[in-house]
DNA sequence: GTCTATATGAGGATAGAC
DNA sequence: GTCTATCCTCATATAGAC
């Protein structure tokens, strides 16, 4: 039977082409940007051959999703173990959006792009049970701050609460990702301000219980992460730029090249008319 | 000088015309699916005309984002009013929230579909000078609170904590309109969970200064800004559905029926191969 | 399994006739 | 001002040869 699995081997391997082309594909330009014929290209085979291994664009996009969340679930793992659980709240708000700092365009497709997506990915997830890890994960750690008494929380609103902090979470990479232009403080400070001020009473390290001004936490902000992303942030993900001057510099990200995705420029030259769009059937 | 004067005004009725039509279709099936011929189609003009009142689709899409955000700074504009700034604060929260829900798709537009979009709206946007009148209003209550010793707040930490809450503002409509199947507490609690954990320490209206549970305030929640986006909620925003049973019912959304708005559907059937999406020049 | 060639359909934008 | 006709680009997906 060895040849059998050969074959399965090199089918496999295949479908890995495919999907590092595709990555490299939304990655670089973003999900809009990726096309069969471009992943046929990078590969150097025809279209056709991708409807081998893969239905549609859609499943491609949904293989994409899984990985980029279990990239983003490796980021998570390691800071569940911190003790403190403020702390490791904190370190999750933390990695969360330099996660989706360092990662634009995986997590706009995760996150923003399509529904299907996002709940492909939450739900359908892996072996796992129950919806979504990560999300268990910050609600063990709000539970476990409950049950030291130091945050009066009934024992439904935990899950209430998580949903709270990641839709703040949410709101920081994404306003971050979409209007990168309009004056914004740095998303790490924000992440810090919101935390102090969602847990300035259930005060533990000592820290000082005010409502985290900007002085105060605005510098040792990104410090802490640096080491937990430090796996994700090897990878960055640029913008799609005119294509020359997108060298897809392999420095890390520093928000201002990564979370500027910009769509169908409104600059688009006359000259080049192709602006395409996903469309609904009429 | 009569007959220049009929023809501006004829002219400019037509770019309404094309406009009102560009934001039905936004409306009903978002923005992936407007496109100059389905405008053209609408309004029983062909597609060439369209140019002659607007430079490309990326004009129209500006202008729909102009109208959008009007609407929101309209139903912002009562609520400023509101003499307790923490009050004020909160109702401008919900009513932000309640806006997102009842027009998904202006908002999407603005806020979630392109960075340009998001820029042009709220950077040029009128005569004013500033950049965002919205914004400011949030920063002006934040002050108000933090001059009346309620929060502990420097002066230049306003601003900070307007973007924080916006953020999760952002974040509350963003998640509940990319994800909505992710079992989720209603929009409007989650920003109530967020305001009484944010402002506990600034309690003013003698409401208790727990930290918002889920029982203490879901109910009277969505009470106070139906009147004040009643106007708004009057142009509910549907989801493109198989365009049989999406009958544009004009009852006021339930967040249920608009929220999710579906972008290309998994189960696209194989015998309408009609998928686009846009994409980055190769 | 893989390819070439092609069917099918949609879109933005423009030239040039009326 | 408006339309017809058309260009060009792009996509998904399949048929049928190798």
């Amino acid at each position: 039977m060895g040849i059998a699995e050969r074959k399965t081997r090199e089918k496999q391997a295949l479908r890995e082409r495919i999907l590092d082309a595709a990555r490299r594909i939304v990655m670089r330009d973003g999900f809009a940007a990726l096309s069969m014929r471009k992943i046929a290209d990078a590969i150097e085979y025809s279209p056709a051959t991708l409807y081998l291994h893969f239905e549609s664009r859609d499943e491609i996009a949904h293989a994409l999703c899984a990985e980029g969340y279990a990239q983003l679930l490796e980021t998570f793992v390691p800071l569940a173990a911190i003790e403190d659980p403020r702390e490791r709240l904190h370190a999750l708000g933390r990695a969360y959006v330099a996660f989706g700092l360092a990662h634009p365009q995986t997590y706009r497709l995760i996150f923003m792009e399509d529904p299907s997506y996002t709940s492909a990915t939450l739900t359908g997830n892996r072996s796992d049970d129950s919806g979504d890890a990560a999300f268990q994960i910050m609600i063990d750690a709000l539970d476990a701050l409950r049950d030291a008494g130091r945050l009066p929380l009934p024992s439904t609103a935990s899950v209430v609460w998580a949903e709270a902090l990641w839709s703040i979470l949410h709101g920081i990479v994404a306003l971050q990702l979409t209007c990168p232009v309009f004056p914004h403080a740095a998303p790490e400070l924000l992440v810090d301000v919101a935390f102090g001020a969602w847990f300035a009473q259930a005060g533990t390290a000592a820290k000082r219980r005010g409502n985290g001004t900007a002085k105060s936490r605005a510098r040792p902000a990104t410090k802490a992460d640096t080491n937990a992303t430090k796996k994700a942030q090897a990878k960055p993900e640029g913008t799609r730029k005119a294509a020359s001057q997108a060298k897809a510099t392999p420095k890390p990200v520093s928000k201002a090249d990564s979370g500027a995705a910009s769509g169908p420029p409104a600059q688009a030259s006359p000259a080049v008319p192709a602006i395409r769009r996903k469309a609904a059937r009429a």
